[in-house]
DNA sequence: AAACTTAGTTTGGTCAATATACAAACTTAG
DNA sequence: CTAAGTTTGTATATTGACCAAACTAAGTTT
């Protein structure tokens, strides 16, 4: 049984972070707006705001326009009051990215690696990280805490579990970072950080219910509901790459058969393809180049996206899909055989307003995803408790 | 965005129905013995008990056993307080039951329907609460509130949006019955009904993350995700049936091909059976004498269910997945294939800890879900209003 | 210049939770 | 059969958060 008492600080945390919510999100504003958009009190704004101004995360500026009265103090959030650092470790590469607190980046590292061994790609990670710290610019905060990203399943100890395009299992990676840099550190799968991305700082930002297809190398999703990503039991949910959309299909490498990513994927591309050699850029060249057989070939992967994207709306019901990860390259070839896959298979009623997007965030979703969570937790937990 | 300001009336509100919740659950409970379980100041507590006690949803009973002190006052929660009507609309019946406010039934009526016309449908559903309302106790609340549990889409506003095997379309069921009996009235998908039901008094008591598969003429799910019925965008999601396990399969109702209950309902299993004037029931009988035909048919069914079953443990990495409704009958012939279909497809991770089960409430998952509904929102809203 | 508006602060009040002290009722050791 | 210790539950005063209302500040409108 969870046993949350209420009293009248965990009140004045609500409300506070009510407050401070409502100037990030609508700054400039003044205290009167905050309270009319609150229903909070004026006095109870004044006094809320004035904590936060001691803890460094607003500031006020000159005043703004007058509405017939007395002209406001206009407040805004201090964005450059810590920074946050991202990492997205991918199968082949490590893309790094400090951020303010606001999710814009200020400086970005990107370097491929061929040994996925883990010692090899957390000696890569941390020697980023040093020196995205050393290049910060000086803040109150200083760095509020690292977020990584990683392609395979991950538990809420921030143990990776099982990657195995990285050939990992069973990884203490959290508690590994944690120990080095003494900063808080939060393990995300790539798909639900890259969700949580595109929901606050992308193309999903106005929407609760969000399903996000990383189409890669392989599919994972990224499962947001009620505006807070959906983890599972175990903190592993949205392995939607590996629903059978074809009972007795095609083997799968995860020892099941038919399942979607054996479509759909990067990989399931590749297979089709007529070239030995070919990659996701080759043809993209060459559908560039009106070449027909290419096209085709797109229009086949589109439209197995578009049963799974199908499934998804038929279980979930959710606002907004929205496609990212490496095959967002070949968006023009993809999106016309999904939309009609969908309207060929959905149900109508669930089919009526659920909006198809394609990532906005590109390459950058991942990591700026768990950089959002850093972000999030610090304001959230770290400012409360000083 | 979302006001919620927070103020001493709402801290009141939670930690009143956190009272009342846990003397619900761990009834009989002393006042000291409160204050441990939920953190809360013993005054505070004894404030908040007298205040329940005036609302006459909990009463006291003589001292208790002594554990080296005064003996401690035993608190009870008062279910015979009100009662709830709970209403299961099925496809060739109605089934009404009066619940007390824990949710056992104290009155049950069935009526089979043959006229699925809404008005001739209403006019049994009103006949029957009607009578239950006549034969109910005397009690301080009376009848607080009528549930209906519906085989289709309905939206937040209480309106069947589409039932196809009723073939009702827009038909504002809520409002209707409400200005009838001027309480309040819910209206909910069966399959959501059904897993509330599971959840609350069936077999998913001790499980947060349980999706109930209603396995009837058609298919449909209820998804309860971290303890809460997941309701979709617009209140309708879990149309499961409608996913798709065979890309360009066999035509479906829905306009779609492929989907899950074309091969793993009722209505496939009957479609399939060499009679032509097969039942479930007859069907079951054949099996029960051994008949192999018969026991294969069923097999095949329970492998199509274990396709449609692995998809939802890939997807949602639930703690539980609870069969229910009519093909529960068939249990014993088809638990075996749908267990053999998840282990050889299901991932290991997600496989490992995750729960198959039956129904434990039989005909009842459904009307029994509604009405535990009614009494959640009596408890929740109906008595804090006092 | 007077009247009105709007922004933000100060003051005093209310309410819910809490700490503390205490009474009631029981057990147990000698 | 006491006396000491425990446990349950209540009474009282205090704390702290929000709020309403009065007030100051700084503008606009007529």
């Amino acid at each position: 049984m969870q046993t949350i008492t209420w009293n009248q600080q965990v009140v004045k945390r609500n409300n506070k972070s009510l407050v401070l919510q409502t100037i990030i999100e609508k700054e400039p504003v003044s205290r009167a707006d905050i309270a009319q958009i609150t229903g909070l009190n004026k006095a109870t704004v004044s006094s809320l705001v004035n904590d936060i101004l001691e803890e460094n995360l607003i500031f006020e500026s000159g005043p703004g326009e007058s509405s017939g009265g007395r002209r406001p103090v206009l407040l805004h959030f201090n964005k450059t009051a810590g920074y946050a650092i991202g990492i997205d470790i991918g199968v082949n590469y490590v893309l790094s990215i400090l951020t303010d607190l606001k999710g814009n980046i200020l400086i970005e590292k990107n370097q491929p690696i061929k040994n996925v061994a883990f010692e090899a790609v957390t000696d890569v990670v941390s020697e980023m990280i040093r020196s995205l710290i050393l290049e910060m610019p000086e803040s109150s905060y200083g760095a509020v805490g690292i977020g990584i990203g990683v392609p395979g399943i991950v538990d809420k100890q921030g143990t990776v579990l099982f990657a195995p395009n990285l050939n990992w299992s069973n990884i203490s990676l959290k508690q590994h970072i944690e120990e080095e840099f003494k900063l808080p550190v939060l393990i995300e799968n790539e798909a639900n950080a890259g969700a949580y991305g595109e929901k606050q700082l992308g193309a999903g930002q106005s929407f609760q219910d969000i399903i996000y297809v990383s189409a890669g190398i392989g599919i994972g999703a990224g499962i947001i509901l009620n505006g807070e990503l959906y983890q599972g039991k175990n903190g592993y949910s949205g392995e939607l790459g590996h629903v059978i959309i074809q009972a007795n299909g095609k083997k799968c490498s995860c020892g099941s058969q038919g399942c979607w990513e054996v479509y759909a994927s990067e990989n399931a591309l590749l297979e089709m393809a007529p070239q030995q050699d070919a990659t996701l850029e080759s043809l993209v060249a060459l559908a560039e180049e009106n070449d027909s057989e290419a096209i085709a070939l797109f229009e086949k992967i589109g439209a197995s996206i578009g049963i799974g994207v199908n499934n998804i709306i038929n279980a979930f019901n959710p606002e907004q899909v929205i496609i990212g990860n490496r095959l967002v390259v070949a968006k023009q070839w993809l999106e016309k055989p999904i939309l009609e896959t969908i309207q060929t298979h959905t149900l109508p009623f669930h089919q009526k307003e659920v909006q198809l997007q394609f990532s906005r965030l590109s390459v950058h979703s991942a990591a700026l995803g768990v950089s959002a969570f850093v972000v999030e937790n610090f304001i959230r937990d770290g400012v409360t408790v000083l």
